[in-house]
DNA sequence: CTCCAATAAGTAAATGCCTACTTACTTGTA
DNA sequence: TACAAGTAAGTAGGCATTTACTTATTGGAG
């Protein structure tokens, strides 16, 4: 096999998204991560340190992409609430890295908090008193999020036998949930 | 000691309860849960069969005393948005173990339909069109537990050094945003 | 060009600790 | 005395991390 350090890194990487957004840290194996990246568990050790350290790599590169992909609109916040649910759809990794990270890791997550002020900022013109920017924000993400972590219990009351698309209801009840929150009061 | 099996049954309970909220199920230690609970890892099996056994009890009973304690209000809603705030605020444990539950033990989650159909039912006369009563039910969830969810990166920067009181200004805001996603459009 | 160190990349097999679960026993209570 | 409640000390397997080693690549000396 030819040898390339940044593909290895990068193949143990995605191995470790997988892995790690299905059983988390203290579940994830590291041995199942170098098989299914079709390297060795030595070589987790020489790139990233520890498994803890590829855990904190894999959620920051997650967290990377969806800053890069999905960046807030202040001029539509209801459709850029949709957008980061169709994120979510296509990359479900992203959310429960998120989860895992938000309770067995709360210090990888309360780093980055530059990204959020940019975003802060950035929403801040758009904010509907009294709610401030940061509550905006909070709010938009939870709705975004909000049916993948409801219960499946009643998650699953929603479904609608008679329309088979029960994933473009949910988008579009997300973005009508947001408008609401954010339209001026009567 | 007295010896008295319901006593330790329950004792038992409310350690696991703060133990795996802490540190989930793959995480949290038997052998911490009996020395907390003071009693043995033995009672543990003898009672609650598994770890696992013993995981899905305190979820169950986590979520049996929400719902018996904050039960949905259709006539005001918002009202009922605040008090589930209140609940997380001083119950923490219960979203912990909700959280660690959705990730881990997915099928425990499913279980009990019958509770949300019964709130679905009971919410659906005060569904706001086009948003139907699990719509309601879900983002209003997720609007209480908003605050809890986000990294803290994002939330720190909401708090205002002047106001010690971060906590009632975030309970106002969950209000205000359940509010504003309820009323009617303009 | 061609070897050939030097080093980067990769591997297999320990090591040693941790931890869920069990066995075999003791103590209190009715 | 019989049984429920409780305890202590295994047992057996799992798993993160390391050690000791092999194989490929490369850049410069001849």
């Amino acid at each position: 096999m030819a040898r390339d350090a940044e593909a290895t890194r990068e193949r143990i990487l995605a191995a470790a998204t997988v892995e790690f957004a299905a059983h988390g840290l203290a579940g994830g194996r590291v041995e199942r991560i170098a098989a299914q990246a079709q390297s060795n568990v030595r070589m987790i050790y020489a790139y990233y340190g520890s498994k803890s350290g590829l855990f904190d790599a894999t959620l920051a590169e997650a967290l990377r992409r969806m800053a890069e992909n999905v960046p807030p609109r202040p001029d539509d916040l209801a459709g850029w609430a949709g957008e980061v649910f169709d994120h979510h759809q296509r990359f479900p990794e992203v959310l429960r890295l998120s989860m895992w990270a938000q309770l067995e890791r709360p210090e990888a997550t309360a780093e980055p908090r530059d990204i959020y002020r940019d975003k802060t900022l950035a929403v801040a013109t758009a904010a509907a008193r009294p709610l401030s920017a940061v509550d905006v924000l909070v709010f938009i993400y939870a709705i975004a999020q909000a049916w993948w972590l409801s219960p499946e219990g009643l998650t699953a009351l929603a479904e609608n036998p008679a329309t088979g698309d029960g994933v473009a209801a949910r988008r579009q009840s997300v973005v009508t949930a947001v408008t609401r929150m954010l339209q001026a009061q009567t």
